[in-house]
DNA sequence: CCCCAGTCCTGCGGGC
DNA sequence: TGCCCGCAGGACTGGG
């Protein structure tokens, strides 16, 4: 689940390790299949141990560790992934281990349950070519409605499963996209053709308004509890959620219509048909 | 090019 | 009570 807003927290949650100097790399043994690492660990570690993180970054809903050698470290947690500073989490996922002198915390754990997530080390060159604007759309942060009209305007798809598409905006995910439309008030099903210029108005307002909000409030911890900040903690923004996996409750807006699930492109969406046109 | 189904993986909860 | 199956949804692959 860790979209932008997640994301955005485990970001700022690592900010201690900035200045600090990387002692020691290793990917941990797990019972499985060890988690996906680029390059190999020995090159891995050879380019790592040494250096300092300079600044972190996020792109889209990945966190971003820049280092003085002008190599990146990109964690990339996909459905379960999470990163620790100092905290011990059931040690049979935890998938990574960076260990520091000299910053805010001794040691950064990169652990994922399933497994899906990876760890890659790029340099400044093949970190361009793998996020630049060809790979990765804009931030949905800094999106404007004009922007949203020039990338996705002339898609015949649905707004939703378009929101979804990392080409065109980076960030957003399925549970936020039922958000935001939701709080837009457009049909999830709706063409963007037939959306009108007011309409990508109301969506990337939309999107500001529940992106930033989820930020405040740490992110989204779902029933299943896996996702942590930085420091173990549960997210707060599943109390404050309009229509995500609330199929049949009364929708909070009109107080009226039931919250419908449907599923698009094989991911589950919620939505108001009372409300959302 | 555009779009979609299938795939990876684990844990949970519903139905029987 | 225990088992089985579907679901959760990140991003990538292969194909129409």
């Amino acid at each position: 689940m860790p979209e932008l807003p997640e994301v955005e927290t485990m970001r700022r949650g690592v900010e201690p390790i900035v200045g600090a100097k990387i002692i020691a790399f290793e990917r941990l043994p797990c019972p499985r299949k060890p988690i996906a690492l680029t390059p190999g660990v020995p090159a891995f570690r050879r380019r790592v141990e040494g250096a300092r993180i300079e600044r972190t970054a996020r792109a889209g809903k990945r966190v971003v560790l820049w280092l003085d050698r002008g190599d990146a470290i990109i964690f990339e947690p996909r459905m379960t992934g999470l990163l620790l500073l100092d905290e011990p989490l059931d040690p049979l996922y935890a998938r990574v281990r960076f260990q520091f002198r000299g910053g805010g915390a001794k040691e950064l754990v990169y652990w994922d349950r399933r497994g899906l997530g990876n760890v890659r080390l790029l340099s400044e060159r093949e970190f361009e070519q793998t996020f630049g604007l060809d790979a990765l759309g804009p931030d949905a942060l800094v999106m404007t409605a004009e922007l949203y009209r020039e990338r996705l305007g002339r898609s015949q798809r649905a707004v939703k499963v378009a929101l979804l598409d990392q080409r065109a905006v980076a960030g957003i995910g399925n549970l936020y996209a039922s958000e935001i439309l939701h709080l837009a008030g457009i049909h999830p099903e709706r063409s963007c053709r037939e959306l009108k210029p007011a309409q990508w108005q109301a969506i990337a307002a939309a999107a500001l308004e529940v992106l930033e909000l989820a930020i405040r409030y740490e992110g989204s911890t779902l029933s299943d509890g896996t996702y942590r900040n930085a420091l173990n903690k549960s997210g707060g923004y599943q109390n404050q959620h309009r229509v995500y996996a609330k199929a049949g409750e009364t929708c909070p807006r009109c107080q009226k219509g039931a919250i419908e699930r449907i599923v698009q492109t094989q991911r589950s969406t919620f939505f108001c048909r009372r409300c959302q046109k």
